[in-house]
DNA sequence: CCCTTTTTCGTACGGTGTACTGAAAAGCGT
DNA sequence: ACGCTTTTCAGTACACCGTACGAAAAAGGG
């Protein structure tokens, strides 16, 4: 009973494309005539299923973001959050694209509403107020994308980057640095620690604090 | 002694020109030819003074972190690192585009450098180690970033998103969130008070498990 | 069969970053 | 005084971008 020409495409198709070059070739990479001739389509003829390129990025975010894994609930609101920020970052990682999407403005998509749906119920044990659960969130989520940025970024630059900092520090005006520089990079905390660190201080703090 | 053609610009005027510009229409009214008519230039003479549209945003980034107080240490650790943190919010809320920039990709300015030896120093009295420490200003860095990022969106976006969310809890299908916000707004913490618990809970943290 | 509705997509416009090119303007050696 | 070298200035051009517009195509309903 649709009345007029049937449509060739869906939106799943337009958002699995762009998301595709987007994993492959960074988020500058999803152009409108990009996605669409990854699909066969016209480029034009995205328009039909997303109103502008703004709104498809809004879109492939929400997408990404139903990957994330909500198990159900163990009532240790430490080990819940913390597997929700590990699995945030396994997104990121898969994702290099997200850390600089979610920066540019916020979504409100059905899955990030489930995730902060999940979040809330995460932390719900500590007895911490509503409002102050989604403000742990939403750094939780802020601490991640930074963290996820800095790795890809790690294997990125390099070259160009590391010339400065060695002069910078070869300079000698940055003796605190050169000092953390020298210990070695193998010093720095994994992930998995770190993690820990901002779960378990966060809310601990908020608790004694609120 | 210079042997050429005298330059009638300088790189000072390029980037605060550019800064002006995304202070004032964000980053995306940072082009070559609007920048360079802002001091009265050609286009292609920017290239005399920078690389690329790329580096320019670098240099504009650090450009602003050189804004940064960085009052001398009291020896506090928690009172320093906190001052450090509250002045890159305002810093963040004086230049709306910086939480989107920084995300792109890490940059290794002087002033960045600099930041990040004042905050070595400023988290030297807490005993950890200079990896952790480094691993600790980033992740302020990112929190204030993200919460940054959130404040100014608040003010940008309203309509369109509201109206999901709103939906979306009258389906009932969100029960925490909805609980959430009935709570009002009102009773999420402020900054000062949010800043506090990241810098207390995370080096507190940090310091039990290292 | 036509009419309405919907999707498709070619064309076109104003904008972007920047490669290329040559002209302009200074100091230096003679 | 006069090239020569060196550096900056900026016009032109190219490929690409998002997307407004409009016409063609393809279906169902009368």
């Amino acid at each position: 009973m649709p009345r007029g020409r049937p449509p060739v495409h869906n939106r799943e198709q337009v958002l699995s494309a762009a998301v595709r070059l987007a994993d492959a070739d960074g988020l500058d990479a999803v152009t409108m005539r990009r996605v669409a001739s990854e699909i066969g389509a016209g480029a034009m003829s995205l328009y039909t299923y997303v109103p502008d390129r703004e709104h498809l990025i809004d879109e492939m975010v929400d997408r990404v973001a139903g990957e994330l894994p909500l198990p159900a609930l163990t009532g240790d609101w430490r080990a819940d959050a913390t597997a929700l920020v590990v699995a945030q970052r396994e997104m990121m990682l898969r994702h290099p694209w997200l850390p600089g999407a979610v920066t540019r403005r916020p979504v409100a998509g059905v899955n990030l509403l489930g995730f902060l749906e999940h979040g809330l119920g995460a932390l719900e044990p500590s007895g911490l107020s509503g409002g102050t659960r989604m403000a742990l969130l939403a750094m939780f989520t802020g601490f991640v994308a930074s963290y996820v940025a800095a790795e890809h970024a790690g294997d990125v630059t390099g070259e160009e980057q590391a010339a400065r900092i060695g002069a910078a520090v070869a300079s000698g005006g940055f003796p605190r640095l050169a000092a953390a520089l020298a210990e070695g990079g193998g010093t720095a905390p994994d992930f998995a620690r770190i993690a820990g660190w901002v779960v378990s201080g966060l809310v601990r703090e908020a608790a004694a604090n609120s």
